[in-house]
DNA sequence: CCTCCTGTGAAGAACCTGTGAAACCGCCTG
DNA sequence: CAGGCGGTTTCACAGGTTCTTCACAGGAGG
């Protein structure tokens, strides 16, 4: 049950440039996108960046402060917006928090608290558009949508199951990597896979059933004896040689991909298992 | 999933009773709803408490503190979890963010700092809810009304109670992507969905047949084995061919919204993340 | 040629969803 | 305070689907 975090982007308006240097570093570190930005950037040109969070110290904005706040409290809904400043008083911070801002920090302060602060900010609002947005995933004449749960190939269902569907993804997102069947399972499953369990085998033929019914001509899985299985479209030049392969759209990793065998544990990345 | 202006509903945990008696006595003047609690009330019980946002004193906690954050943290997403206590660490505050707290006062504190970050931290979920919402949504032969909180057939309305709206909307909103159950009952009922509920199903079976009851010849809620459901309004050919559709009001979908094929989808930028 | 591993098909077990109805609950009324 | 009400949850069962498990056949390796 983890989830996956894609990286935030983060923008700080600050004059302290040790601060920002060194917040710099962590953020980048933990491979967020991250940007130093001067003095007040208008509202019209934050949204254009598409950021999640902003560190701002106020004091950089002159008389204007307020008014900068409250522009982007109401203009720019998406943005979490965390005030960083030297000391201030009470009156000061509960107007700004009025105003929109979602966080109040008093300098001097520790960049990894202003980090977490700002992930407790972002935090929510991820969770809302959580949906799961990613593209769909097209290799050989195979698409797969994670946002339907289901694989096509022409715009046709093929109607997976669960487990099947888990499983192509997985395979797919391997991305022409050869995974062991004591991965597999775990990783589909959730759980070890016990001595002698034939299950993935009996679902990779299902799925080689299906995708053969659908987009005959092609070979997606191939069997590394001993070992378990790779997934790479590959169109057989025998049945039928169709479609120029002209596509190579986004995600199109056509034939040959990475240096073949690859060692069996270079793990791919993370992948998740609904229980 | 909430009542527009609804007054905000805070609970606190602390055992410094002056502090508890100012903050109540001006929350109480702001009308917000407030309660004040003894101890580590067990998280199912704050779930049934319907709470926007809760004020803890960690201290009070003892050895299972962090625990308890993360529990909240994980297991009631609408709650917005404030920890108001004494000296800590840097670490120990960014321990209590990362594990779910959304922010973190330190005592002493005035009051109605406090407060104002009680609002940040629910605003900022609102917010995050709240998108969207205006407009009615037309869909097949149903309308949506936000506004209303009700669903409409030619002007018919489908009486449905808060539940089934809240169902209906989020499915609605969805546009055809597919939603497990555990998200949607997470996104409707606000709290993780225990295991075996049958909650979403039986609330499903409701809509079915107060749309089937309004809008015969057209199936909207279709079931995905395994996963959970998906909303998409399709006219059976078979029933009754009427309405020319002619409709095609500002947020119409029509018939097939976006089946299967269709080359992605222009979708906003956005990051994910899943359930 | 022998052994270990993978592909298949089928049958029964395990799991899911659709339903109808009863148990609960907070609230309003008599 | 009992009773009625509308709405929400919980149950139990029926009918389908999907998953697991098995036994056997065909290959791959050595």
């Amino acid at each position: 049950m983890t989830i996956p975090n894609a990286p935030i982007r983060l923008a700080v308006i600050d004059s302290d440039t040790g601060f920002v240097r060194v917040l710099a570093k962590r953020v980048e570190a933990m491979s967020w996108q991250f940007r130093s930005l001067d003095a007040p950037v208008p509202p019209h040109e934050l949204v254009a960046m598409r950021l999640n969070a902003l560190v701002v110290d106020i004091s950089l904005l002159g008389p204007r402060a307020w008014e900068y706040v409250e522009a982007i409290g109401e203009g720019i809904p998406g943005l979490g917006l965390i005030v960083c400043t030297g000391q201030s008083t009470v009156a000061q911070r509960v107007r700004g928090l009025r105003l929109g801002a979602d966080d109040w920090v008093t300098k001097p302060c520790h960049p990894e608290e202003v980090i977490a602060r700002v992930e407790a900010v972002v935090r929510r609002r991820k969770r809302a558009e959580a949906r799961a947005d990613r593209g769909p995933l097209v290799v050989g004449e195979l698409e797969i949508r994670t946002d339907q749960f289901q694989a096509f190939v022409g715009g046709q269902n093929l109607d997976l199951t669960r487990r099947e569907f888990e499983l192509l993804q997985l395979l797919a997102e391997a991305r022409g990597q050869v995974l062991q069947r004591e991965e597999i399972y775990q990783r589909v499953w959730g759980y070890a896979m016990a001595h002698g369990d034939r299950s993935v085998d009996v679902f990779v033929r299902k799925l080689r059933q299906k995708l053969e019914g659908a987009s005959p001509g092609w070979r997606y899985i191939h069997t590394h004896f001993g070992i378990g299985y790779r997934f790479q479209p590959e169109s057989d030049p025998a049945e039928e040689a169709p479609e120029p392969p002209a596509d190579a759209a986004e995600t199109s990793q056509g034939d040959e991909a990475e240096p073949p065998p690859a060692t069996a544990d270079g793990r791919p990345p993370a992948l998740r298992a609904i229980g």
